[in-house]
DNA sequence: CTAGGGTTAG
């Protein structure tokens, strides 16, 4: 029918909109065509729709089926909605639907995600949880476990959860060494990684593009350039094709590097492979060249970008405002947070926090806090990073009493301070010999790090 | 038709 046929083109705006209208058509909505449309929506992370479709869907008595409770699940899990998701395994037993491996696995993924950071306690919860139900994890669990353990920076933990996974008799594939050697190489674990990458050779296992990207990633991370550039090398004697993230990862770090001729080259070294740079790769180079202080080089290669077709995103604003920013041009910056504003394109907290640091590293408070209503008029809280950069703002202009009541509020709101605000208080307010209201506050927070 | 890995911004 219609509708599937929109989903398979992805065109989601059709397939909504012929969802939402198939009843006036006479068209009867079934599951073959909801639980492709839901899956489509989760991917595109648009929760809404995907909650609007699955309670259309029960309205219109299509009884849903355990794949359609996963879809929710995972589409839940993406927009962090975790506790929502974890209700949803209760809906789904009361529709006598049991909750299998995947539907587990879903939720355990959820924790272990990124922005879902220290929560790995709830993610071992889930297990336990599994466990009770008679359900059994396999090597996705592990391997999920794994990489959340290692973007928890608990590599620890990630190396005790391989060798339990190993107890259980399951056995690791590419997915587990691929996640514990970008673990080992995001947290300073070069040699361990580069010895595993050895093990999993010695297993019969063939390292893939994503193994290769996560060495040589690890290599570049310290600024090895010349053993990165040997890996990559190798891909193309192992019957290996790079794709643009392993290009991105050596132009961003020859950009990091001040090298901006060796990154040029390689952007167009890509088109002889027949690899298209994507926005991701661009927004190495003008930040490189932002680095460099040279905005107006980096304006021109985002005019350059645009007329090969590539739509600057929010990434690219980021990295101009913040270019603008530390060239000591806040003004201009806010005038690119307008420029993207009339390109459509939705800014974020980043953004905002950006455009606040500027302001605030040119003793500008005022036009700061402005920048804070503008943000909170666009129905985003201020954040941890937020605060920061507000109480750093005010420490740097010997408002102490400033910067102490906003340290207060943002502990008031439920916000936890990292380290970065630990340091800020520690650095700024008490070595001037101010002695903030949070001394409690304080102590938690050294005995955290 | 459902689950896991790699790059980029504050």
């Amino acid at each position: 029918m219609l509708l599937l046929a929109y989903v398979r083109n992805l065109e989601l705006h059709c397939a909504y909109d012929a969802f939402t209208r198939a009843q006036d058509y006479g068209f009867k909505l079934s599951l073959t065509s909801c639980n492709p449309l839901l899956s489509a929506l989760a991917k595109e992370n648009k929760i809404g729709d995907v909650e609007y479709v699955y309670k259309e869907m029960i309205k219109r008595r299509i009884q849903p089926n355990l794949y359609t409770f996963n879809i929710l699940i995972n589409g839940l899990c993406r927009a962090g909605k975790l506790t929502k998701a974890e209700d949803v395994i209760e809906d789904m037993k009361a529709w006598g639907i049991s909750p299998n491996v995947v539907t587990y696995n879903t939720l355990v993924d959820g924790y272990c995600k990124r922005g879902s950071a220290g929560k790995m306690y709830k993610a071992e919860a889930i297990m336990k949880e599994m466990l009770a139900n008679k359900i059994y994890p396999n090597e996705v669990t592990f391997n999920t476990l794994i990489d959340g353990f290692c973007k928890d920076e608990n590599v620890l933990a990630a190396k005790k959860t391989f060798e339990e996974m190993q107890m259980q008799g399951l056995k690791p594939n590419v997915v587990t060494y691929n996640s514990l050697i970008n673990g080992l190489c995001n947290n300073d674990k070069l040699e361990e990684a580069v010895d595993l990458w050895d093990k999993m050779v010695d297993f019969g296992l063939k390292p893939n593009i994503v193994t290769y990207n996560a060495l040589i990633n690890g290599f570049c991370k310290k600024k090895m350039m010349k053993e990165a550039t040997k890996v990559f090398d190798d891909i193309t004697n192992q019957e290996l094709v790079p794709n643009a993230i392993t290009f991105n990862t050596m132009i961003d770090a020859y950009c990091k590097e001040g090298m901006m001729d060796e990154g040029f080259a390689l952007c167009n070294s890509m088109l002889d492979e027949g690899i298209w740079p994507i926005v991701s790769t661009y927004n190495c180079l003008i930040a490189g060249l932002c680095r460099k202080r040279d905005l107006r080089a980096a304006k021109e290669l985002l005019n350059e970008m645009e007329n090969k077709g590539l739509k600057a995103n929010v990434v690219t604003y980021n990295i101009l405002i913040d270019g603008s920013c530390k060239d000591g041009k806040s003004r201009n910056a806010e005038k690119l947070l307008n420029e993207m504003f009339n390109l459509g394109l939705k800014s974020n907290h980043v953004t905002y926090n950006t455009l606040m640091d500027g302001y605030c590293m040119e003793g500008k408070l005022k036009a700061a806090l402005n920048v804070r209503a503008r943000m909170e008029k666009e129905r985003k809280q201020p954040n941890v990073v937020t605060y920061n950069v507000l109480i750093k703002g005010y420490c740097k202009i010997g408002k102490l009493e400033a910067a102490n009541g906003l340290l207060n509020e943002m502990l008031e709101k439920g916000l936890n301070p990292n380290r970065t605000t630990y340091d800020i208080v520690r650095l700024e307010m008490l070595e001037k010999g101010f002695i903030p209201d949070i001394e409690g506050h304080l102590y938690n927070i050294s005995s955290m790090s």
